[in-house]
RNA sequence: GGCCCCAUCGUCUAGCGGUCUAGGACGUCGCCCUUUCACGGCGAAAACACGGGUUCGAGUCCCGUUGGGGUCACCA
């Protein structure tokens, strides 16, 4: 668990933020680290920030930008003001590089980049750690060649070392003279990440960062531009990573890795990604299903753990089922809607709406995502003559369409057509024939749906109604019986 | 490779020196319910990586080993 000692509860000033590259879609563990930042902020009635590091021109893209914000608010996590684009800022950035070379602490370094790579060719070589040396460092500005192009580097300390207390991974250590003198300002004049984070976060005014794991190394450096400054220190929690199924980082590899891919393509409820984010990586005690109110009351950094975990499909998938059964039948309906019209290759108009949403009582209990449910509903909404599986067809053999007909003759005179009066038609059916009720209720299932499993097999009747109903069973029994 | 981090059932986790013959959830396997499939109910198998310490006592603290992960750019 977390190395927090004190408490965390009781009046803070929290403001945190979520700063995603704009490169594509909100990734699977951006989303999580946004989650346990709107958690923290909501929790402690902070802000929550959003900034769009888009300061890598080529790889930002405006489609991704979209992309992100749209997968937020599809999870419900809220941003306080307006996103800052970091890009924009990049006059603020160099203006803070430029004091940081006008009070010592920062120096003009005129390597090129072949100059650059042999030092480290040679570092490799003689197994070295891979670092800057430092040749600029204490150079007299005089030996400057001339109009030649040159970065800003960060004169970091060489002595002692840095501790971080950092609220997930406990007390880390690093020598500074791990650290090396590393580019605030490029020599094209734009800012490095490094830069531009500690400048954003300060000028934004966060106070706690939370974010992947993969920036811990990165804290060191920032603090050292940090101090350079002058600037108060936020508090750091460096949430572990999100594992694929075979223990390494995330990747394409493992599957979906954008949010709105679990959403178009997985059929998958913003609430049951949000509670399945949650638990990965963070707990309560026993508590599994926890609703956004609960999660609020109950986060902290204290639960957060220090291990890596791996994503679990089916885990998710169990959670969704468990939300698409709690969810709203009317919303259920409008979101599958389309998606039934589609497999059934019609519209379904207002009153298509209306009786999916009638039936999803029935549908959603058997559905672990939403094209489960669509595919569920269908159904209901296929033309005849109905296409049947592979397992419906062999159901319907001679004696089986003979206890179709039966089954058709005793509905047919049932006035009032409810579920339990039409069990009353045909149980009968099965007892005179003196087998048990499955053996005339699946010849029915499939006849009437053109598959071997849907909801029970008298309510798929009452939402068919009779006419569509004994239309299905004639178009099997192959001669109508009136 | 250097540096940093991690280590409880297959997976997510509870556990913050004694109440642990290690709890919950997903998954798996049985049984029940039952017109199919689900849902639901009941039950089972399943873990403290290893080795040293510290202590009356260690899953819980320390060290090491092993294993895993992260990071080492004028990318973010």
């Amino acid at each position: 668990m977390g190395a927090s000692t004190e408490a965390e509860s009781g009046p803070l000033h929290v403001v945190t933020r979520f700063a995603p590259s704009p490169t594509g879609f909100l990734h699977i563990g951006g989303a999580r680290t946004a989650l346990f930042n709107w958690l923290f902020a909501r929790h402690h009635g902070g802000k929550f920030l959003l900034r769009i590091e888009d300061t890598d021109r080529v790889r930002s893209t405006q489609p991704a930008i979209e992309a992100i914000l749209d997968g937020m608010r599809w999870l419900g996590l809220d941003w306080d003001g307006e996103a800052v684009y970091q890009f924009a800022r990049a006059a603020r950035h160099a203006e803070v590089a430029q004091e940081l070379l006008a009070n010592g602490h920062a120096y003009r370094c005129y390597a090129t980049a072949e100059e650059l790579e042999a030092m480290r060719a040679e570092q490799r070589a003689n197994k070295q750690p891979l670092r800057y040396d430092g040749r600029w460092r204490d150079r007299d500005p005089s030996e400057a060649p001339e109009g030649a192009p040159y970065v800003i580097r960060l004169k970091a300390p060489r002595e002692g070392e840095t501790t971080i207390e950092d609220r997930v991974q406990g007390k880390v250590t690093v020598k500074n003279a791990e650290l090396d003198d590393m580019v605030l300002l490029r020599s094209d004049g734009t800012p490095t990440y490094m830069l531009a984070v500690v400048v954003d976060d300060h000028d934004m005014g966060v106070t706690h960062v939370i974010r992947g794991d993969d920036h811990l190394n990165n804290a060191f450096r920032q603090l050292a531009i940090i101090r350079a400054m002058g600037w108060p220190e936020p508090i750091y929690a460096h949430v572990p990573l999100i594992h694929g199924s075979d223990g390494a980082k995330l990747s394409k590899r493992h599957g979906a890795l954008g949010v709105e891919a679990y959403r178009d393509e997985l059929g998958i409820l913003p609430e049951a990604l949000s509670n399945y984010l949650l638990r990965l990586g963070w707990g309560h005690g026993d508590a599994e299903i926890i609703s956004r109110d609960q999660a609020i009351e109950w986060f902290d950094l204290a639960g957060v753990g220090r291990s890596p975990s791996r994503f679990d499909t089916k885990k998710l998938e169990n959670l969704n089922g468990h939300y698409i059964r709690e969810a709203d039948d009317a919303r259920l309906a409008e979101l599958i809607a389309p998606v039934v019209a589609a497999i059934a290759g019609r519209d379904l108009g207002d009153e298509g709406v209306a009786l999916l949403q009638r039936a999803m009582p029935l549908l959603k209990v058997r559905a672990k995502d939403l094209h489960d449910l669509a595919e569920g509903a269908s159904f209901l909404f296929r033309t005849r003559p109905l296409d049947m599986d592979e397992r419906a067809r062999t159901l319907l053999d001679g004696p089986a369409i003979a206890l179709l007909d039966q089954a058709r003759r005793a509905i047919s005179t049932v006035e009032d057509w409810s579920a339990p009066a039409l069990e009353a038609a045909v149980r009968p059916v099965a007892e005179a024939a003196g087998i048990g009720l499955g053996k005339v209720a699946q010849p029915l299932r499939a006849a009437l749906t053109g598959r071997t499993t849907s909801p029970g097999i008298f309510d798929v009747l009452a939402l068919l109604g009779k006419e569509e109903s004994l239309a299905r069973l004639d178009d099997r029994i192959g001669q109508p019986a009136i």
